[in-house]
DNA sequence: TCTTGTGAATGTTTTCACAGCC
DNA sequence: GGCTGTGAAAACATTCACAAGA
């Protein structure tokens, strides 16, 4: 989640929340928008792009059984969330898909541009400045940084590339509010704090490193790496279930033993430290 | 984690947790799996690269806080999340580096190799097929798929790619257990079809859809529209309470307004949107 | 009758704080 | 003295279940 996020949270993996309390009773307004969990946040995101599919179907109203399906989630779960941003449903009949789109964009701050930066003209960075669901929704990218003069001027995705020395001064001139680091472990942090000093306040970081910002900025992180072991996690589980399983139904009695050879754990901590070297 | 798992989203922002509680008494082995919580795990990951970036450095022994400030989170947590996997460190000294790497390893399912299919050789497969640190870790490339006919068969990061045709057996065949789906949102349900009829049992899906898989396949998300909306939030959040400590300032009768062109709150969501024309 | 909006109940995660051990 | 491991408390998030309103 996130750095301050993820999850993170989505985890959500992500949501790291931690901000503090003021001690004084909070104002309504501000109340309203601190009040709003950061994982029903990410899940307004989620209902928005349903919604829009809806709005392209000429569906004008949705209830919010149908929502919880298309979004993946259940059906109290949505009303929850979206009671945190206020009542715009009637009842008995559900949602109307335009307003609520218009009040999810107002509330996630999308009625706004923010300019986005990406820095690192890699692979993963072409992907990002090519990548076309980015401007269309909000997010126009308003400047590439790469540390290779090759690449510097060479026009991606329309945007031609600036060197990273750049970086405070284009992003300051450009207005820049998000920053993404699509750099190597390596460079991450000082592209940050290159951002950071061109006022940049948001970042996403696809680099495998915890970032270090000023308690102002607000960082997320995506993590393939992570994601794969998360995964590998739950193969294992799965496995180990399926083992335990097995092995009572056999200390029952009852043999349903594996007809080819049995699903063993391969050897322990070295084949492990072995692995490690290697990254 | 998230999701799942979050989440991380967050967590998670990410994960969904929703396994329901067998009604039978949890054997030993199986409790000790399912008990680790969803976004523990995802941490464990963070600790495992931090722990391997001590490694390198010939560091042997690492107490919780040291550890902790390398992986970004709090010393509490980090003894919370390692105390899920066991007890490994020494009271009064800290933790072994190589032996906390293997018993992460071990509970992350890190001993065995888990082979990956990407599907979707665009911007964003390209770079997953290239993205070194996949394999490094025991996550092996073993197949790519796209719809493309002039792909077909050209090599990518050194797998030739198939026909998306193919997939079932493809998956099959070369016992693929992760699938990543890099494809548009379009045909990704289709996709996801095909890789567990493949076998799949774990999806990393890209695409900006929610998948519908039988109940005994995982499925983490990357949402690039989410991050990025998830960002836009904190921004707006961040303004809104901005405009209301100076609101709260102007009408305590304390005036600290702009030195130039007044500072004034003018009613509700308008002056919201001139603010955010301004930043 | 149908569906929203929401208190209250439940479940999960984080944080605290300190006993136990080196 | 220092640091781990962990119960217990607090914070946070999800689910239930139903009153209120169209």
């Amino acid at each position: 989640m996130t750095a301050h996020g993820a999850d993170v949270q989505g985890g959500d993996g992500q949501a790291e929340a931690g901000s503090k309390q003021s001690a004084i009773e909070v104002p309504a307004a501000r109340e309203r928008a601190r009040a709003i969990p950061e994982a029903a946040v990410a899940r307004l995101a989620v209902y928005l792009r349903a919604l829009s599919g809806l709005a392209d179907q000429n569906v004008t109203t949705v209830s919010s059984d149908e929502l919880a399906v298309a979004a993946g989630v259940n059906s109290a779960k949505l009303r929850k969330d979206l009671s945190y941003i206020g009542s715009y449903g009637t009842r008995g009949v559900g949602y109307e898909v335009a307003v609520l789109i218009g009040q999810i964009e107002r509330t996630l701050g999308l009625t706004r541009k923010h300019s986005v930066a990406v820095v690192g003209i890699g692979n993963l960075g072409h992907a990002l400045a090519n990548y076309g669901g980015f401007p269309s929704r909000g997010f126009p990218v308003a400047a590439l940084f790469d540390l290779d003069p090759d690449l510097v001027g060479v026009p991606v995705g329309g945007i031609p590339v600036s060197h990273i020395d750049d970086i405070v001064e284009v992003c300051d001139e450009r207005e820049v509010t998000i920053g993404v680091i699509a750099t190597p472990a390596k460079g991450a942090q000082e592209v940050c704090d290159g951002l950071v000093a061109g006022g940049v306040t948001c970042i996403l970081n696809f680099a495998p490193v915890v970032l270090q910002v000023p308690e102002d900025v607000e960082v997320r992180k995506v993590d393939l790496a992570v994601e794969m072991q998360i995964l590998s996690f739950h193969v294992a589980r799965r496995q180990q279930e399926a083992a335990t399983e097995l092995h009572r139904s056999n200390v029952d009695g009852v043999n349903i033993g594996p007809p080819g050879g049995g699903g063993q754990m391969p050897g322990e901590v070295e084949s492990a430290n072995r692995m490690v070297e290697r990254l």
